[in-house]
DNA sequence: CTCGGTGCAAATGCTTTGCAATGTC
DNA sequence: GACATTGCAAAGCATTTGCACCGAG
């Protein structure tokens, strides 16, 4: 998804929630669309700010947030104290293998497993709304090191 | 697994460490044996205070560190900005379902699973150590609120 | 007797909040 | 013009740390 899209998206979520569409939060949007990969929400704001804007860490934060609500981005927890996010754009769903040695985070896909939590979540008459699969390990380049 | 073959199991730990064999770190042992399900870091600490236990919140942490490190318990982030723990004690790997409604965190374990895992890893040519695979939604309970 | 462990309180790091100023609708 | 949103700094919360005292080995 390009950066059109995902600006027409959240502006189309801000309206169809009443909030009020500011150039601060299409700033924010903007900025986590030139990066690839996982970024975290401090980062972001430095990066905001090493680059010139003014925009505040609340207003960071508070945007990350609604930016998660609509779906554009997705959260996540990899064991450590702060949050990552990630660009969801209409991705299809992934999961994470992430190398304790040298913290590099590896995607992957695995439609099996959706039949999996799909059977699971029957079993336990439990209604799903979002999943995350990690697994904690060592990379192959961190392998290879030793 | 009973409250001694644990406190066997962590002595040997400690003695394998060169850490030393205190009553505190005993303490800390007993008062998670003494709960059922998951548990967080402050919440031992409070409960441990509220019966009467001197030992300090600096010091739950630090064991709560090493009884991880020895396999005795494990260790989780449901999404929230506090680290959970639950017994490991030799138990069977399993995985969570997770109420964003009330809280609650249903066990499950699924054998296919570990071979998607296995699979992911292989392709991936990663060294695995540990994985949580975790699916937030609504509980039957809740479900049935509305 | 030595040095790791403990308790306490202060510090840290990420995130949220209170409040006056600002700018969207 | 009303009130949501912003920026700033201060507050919160879980966790860690510094340091003087204590006690296991």
């Amino acid at each position: 998804m390009d950066i059109d899209s995902a600006k027409e998206s959240f502006t189309k979520y801000l309206k169809a929630g009443n909030y009020r569409i500011t150039p601060e939060r299409f700033q924010v949007l903007e900025a986590i669309m030139s990066n690839e990969g996982h970024f975290d929400a401090d980062g972001l704001f430095l990066q905001m700010k090493t680059l010139g804007s003014k925009v505040s860490r609340a207003t960071v934060y508070n945007t990350l947030e609604l930016l998660q609500d609509c779906g554009l981005i997705s959260k996540y927890r990899f064991g450590e104290n702060h949050s990552r996010y990630e660009k969801a754009f209409g991705r299809p769903h992934h999961d994470h293998l992430i190398c304790l040695e040298c913290g590099d985070i590896i995607e992957f896909v695995s439609d099996k497993l959706g039949k999996i939590q799909t059977e699971v979540c029957k079993a336990n008459e439990f209604k799903p709304q979002s999943s995350t699969l990690q697994i904690f390990g060592t990379c192959k380049k961190c392998q290879e090191k030793v």
